[in-house]
DNA sequence: GGTTTTGGTTACGGTTGCGTGACAACCATC
DNA sequence: GATGGTTGTCACGCAACCGTAACCAAAACC
């Protein structure tokens, strides 16, 4: 199925480029100079994944990705950031916005295009209808509810939040800062550790399927879900 | 190991500046005015990247282009172009004709170099996504992880970090003080002989492969990674 | 051939990181 | 205000990992 893009950024070449990049990947490209046309294009559709330039006029990219992050229409839309050299210092301020990757200018389109393609794979089963299916774990989002064949598994608003970011970020290193960032917001203070509670409560909850296998440790970096192996 | 750079512009006062900076950078200029001169020097010495003006006497840039990508002996050599400004709604066409990369004039030689490197990294296997592979070894960033074909090879962290250097930094040698800066972190200070004892734990996991030769031994000098016998 | 230097290998004590169980605080519902 | 469920924190213990020293093997030097 084919994927739309949704490029936010002012300088038209660049644009250009990457959109006949896009269609010669078999992927559908939409296009918004600034903060304002983004949103008036997410609002007619919602693309699988959007491109943004840190350096918007009127609004930083930045600030638009906080916000597309909070509009629910949006808020599972992958991100993927364009900063100049330089500005790589930043990275800590993305993550906490949700940003799931970032290319560095300049960059040729065949580097940005595998980019997109890794942060599509990551969330390799989802169909745009908001379920994902990933080693034999069923996540369904608008229900708001967890498979297992045909079982439901009961599961607490937490680890279910967990979860579903493990399921759209798979065959991923996260440290528990990450984790932290992206399940319970950046607002909060809450130590480290209560990450490891909460990856082990989620083990237990999925005990049962055998599945617990499927979020993994990784000592001194964090956690990784993965459906390999 | 150096860089050959073949660049091909009719302008010779960009020319000379090009050279210069190249061979500032520890890269080896050569040098073409027009496509004849261009193949020539293809003939006698395939170079690692071409740069090659839009704007050519007699067969354009772009044809030139074309032509190189159909020629078995220079089909895997990238190509940047360079391009004066107000020329971009071609880029589509160069993009077809299998060019990697772009710069406008006029530009940096700061620029150009960076571009340059950006491009070459990617040509040793490192395509910006994060994963490396080399030697039959393939290193993935993101997911923290090692693989040997299908298999995934267990590592510990600090060998992890290790072999992750030595991939980014292949073909070089580096002391065990360069080591324990990069790999430790110049904060810690751990005795020199320690770099040793990871490098024989870093040699047994991959034995098992039959890859622990990948990993050499420069007396008197320190370690390299090779993945070229 | 003998000595010195350099690197390979092994074993071990100490540390750290992670899993686990328990518990108090909080919240919603009745 | 009682009950059941959920959440964040802590303390304990184990296993993995790390750094060091000591010893062995191989070059290099004389």
């Amino acid at each position: 199925m084919q994927k739309r893009i949704l490029i936010v950024e002012d300088e038209s070449s660049i644009r250009d480029m990457v959109a006949f990049a896009l269609r010669k990947s078999d992927m559908e490209p939409m296009a918004a100079a600034d903060a304002r046309e983004a949103q008036l294009a997410v609002a007619a559709t919602v693309p699988d994944l959007i491109l943004l330039d840190w350096m918007l006029p009127g609004m930083s990219g930045l600030e638009l990705a906080r916000r597309l992050r909070r509009e629910t229409l949006t808020a599972e839309v992958p991100i993927i950031m364009l900063t100049a050299r330089g500005e790589e210092m930043d990275r800590v301020a993305g993550l906490e916005a949700g940003v799931d990757d970032y290319v560095v200018k300049p960059f040729s389109t065949r580097e940005l295009i595998a980019r997109i393609k890794a942060v599509l794979r990551r969330s390799h089963g989802d169909d745009g209808s908001g379920v994902i299916e990933l080693g034999g774990l069923k996540i369904d989002g608008p229900a708001h509810r967890v498979h297992v064949g045909a079982d439901t598994v009961p599961i607490g608003p937490t680890e279910y939040r967990l979860l579903h970011f493990f399921m759209t970020h798979a065959e991923r290193v996260y440290s528990r800062a990450q984790l932290l960032d992206h399940v319970w917001g950046g607002s909060v203070y809450v130590e480290e550790r209560t990450v490891d509670v909460h990856i082990r409560r989620l083990r237990q909850t999925l005990q049962p399927w055998k599945l617990d296998g499927l979020i993994q440790t990784v000592r001194g970096a964090g956690y990784r879900f993965s459906a390999n192996v």
